[in-house]
DNA sequence: TAAAGGTGTTGATCTGAATCAAGGCCGGAC
DNA sequence: GTCCGGCCTTGATTCAGATCAACACCTTTA
């Protein structure tokens, strides 16, 4: 069960398909040698903890594939997830001795790490990787920002759509497809991870989605494959403006 | 109606309030030197617009003194307020051009700001601003978090309750009382901006605010003055962990 | 002195989402 | 095969908070 170990590393910073989004983007090639020589990998299964919130954390890194979450929980049992972590997204905090959140791996996952005292180390001498985690940073507080308008003013029904747009979105910059035709993706959560991500309930998810299938704003096949036949209808829904181009 | 120029500026760096807590706490003498040769202090009142969001804003600041808020709407009138400025903390993101949220000032506001272009320029060549921007930055992320579980999974009490001990905590920490007797403070918002911050109408605040006061975990004096008997009590009521001791 | 506007409280009613409950579907183990 | 457990859907009912509405209080303005 815990075989977080030497598997399907991707074996160069050269060919890695995270080079240019994740902390090391800007990194020329001698720093990026030497990010070479402190980094391992780790696999870990879908739904397997990465971390438990509190616990000590020794390492930080960043998603190569797969997808985790980042999620808070109360004494009482009550969770809300507060981060959603993709491809080249960052995991831990520098300076910071333990884990704030449980880390959970969603799909298959595989993690680029470093281990905490020489990534600061380098971080605190080589400006490019900085740089490009104070703006990593600063986009992850603007995201935040934006979900906290989601779970404060939006009814269930534009959650569901917010949350779809961006899977959508996200999908789309990924996979890089024109915008010619719908979108097609499949959702990576479980109706209760959505749940925990919107502040709702899993029946209230199930029923919002059978409810914006009804009423034609997306097609479903099986239970998670999805297809937006429209994305700007879906824009609507979310209650987000529907005008000009995002992509961010 | 718009003085927000030349008033009360606290004349130097060296006895600025909040020298050992914004970006520029790092900073040496000679750093310190160059920040105040492109700085310059801008007063607003309360009430009063900072930047609306979409504007074109050629500056980034700290707050001096004073409150301001942050603020994300919907085209259709919803707000959320997605941020409570307090004294030492940043405004604006270098690098960007437009604000992304509106930032209003409730009380009487002091701002210590820098044209754009010179501070990005200081940004990238004073790594001592850098790293407490990153740290700042992280924070402010950690904070938006812990905002989301409130968000997402908190009772209308427990908002409430949420809030007030984040505004003790933080009038406590200003004013370093030792924690002798009851925590005193004023409530620096209107029962709307309450409700803006927590996702509730300005009602229900009135409410639970009545609530706290009949079951005797808040004393009121006015609608503002707000005393404290018993802190764990509060925590109690918010949800959160009452054991160890907090203060980031 | 009154009128007006901003702020806050409280009551009555309504409603969207939670809760409680029953099954359906599907893949894996035996 | 069929039994089981995870995941999902749908229905009935409840309830927390929104909405609609009235009024109290205070400061400013006329």
């Amino acid at each position: 069960m815990l075989n977080e170990d030497t598997k399907a590393m991707p074996r160069e910073c050269g060919d890695c398909p995270i080079r240019h989004r994740a902390v090391c983007a800007r990194c020329e090639a001698d720093e990026l040698e030497r990010l070479d020589q402190i980094k391992y990998y780790r696999n870990f299964e879908a739904g397997q903890t990465v971390i438990w919130a509190g616990d000590k954390m020794d390492f930080v890194g960043s998603v190569v594939s797969g997808i985790a979450t980042l999620t808070q929980a109360m004494e009482d049992g009550r969770t809300q997830m507060v981060g959603l972590l993709l491809p080249s997204d960052f995991v831990g905090r520098p300076g910071r001795v333990t884990a704030a959140y449980d880390v959970v791996a969603t799909t298959d996952l595989v993690m680029c790490c470093f281990r905490k005292q020489p990534f600061e180390d380098m971080l605190n001498r080589t400006p490019h990787i900085a740089q490009r985690l104070l703006e990593m940073t600063l986009d992850e507080l603007d995201a935040a920002r934006e979900w906290m308008l989601v779970l404060g003013r939006k009814t269930a029904r534009e959650k569901i759509a917010s949350l779809l747009s961006i899977i959508a979105r996200r999908d789309a910059a990924l996979n890089m497809v024109g915008r010619t035709g719908p979108m097609v993706f499949d959702l990576p959560l479980t109706r209760e991870a959505m749940a925990d991500y919107l502040g709702l309930t899993l029946e209230t998810v199930s029923r919002q989605i059978s409810a914006l299938k009804r009423d034609g704003v997306i097609v479903l096949e099986g239970k998670r494959h999805v297809t937006v036949p429209d994305f700007n209808r879906l824009l609507d829904e979310a209650g987000d403006d529907s005008d000009g181009g995002m992509l961010a």
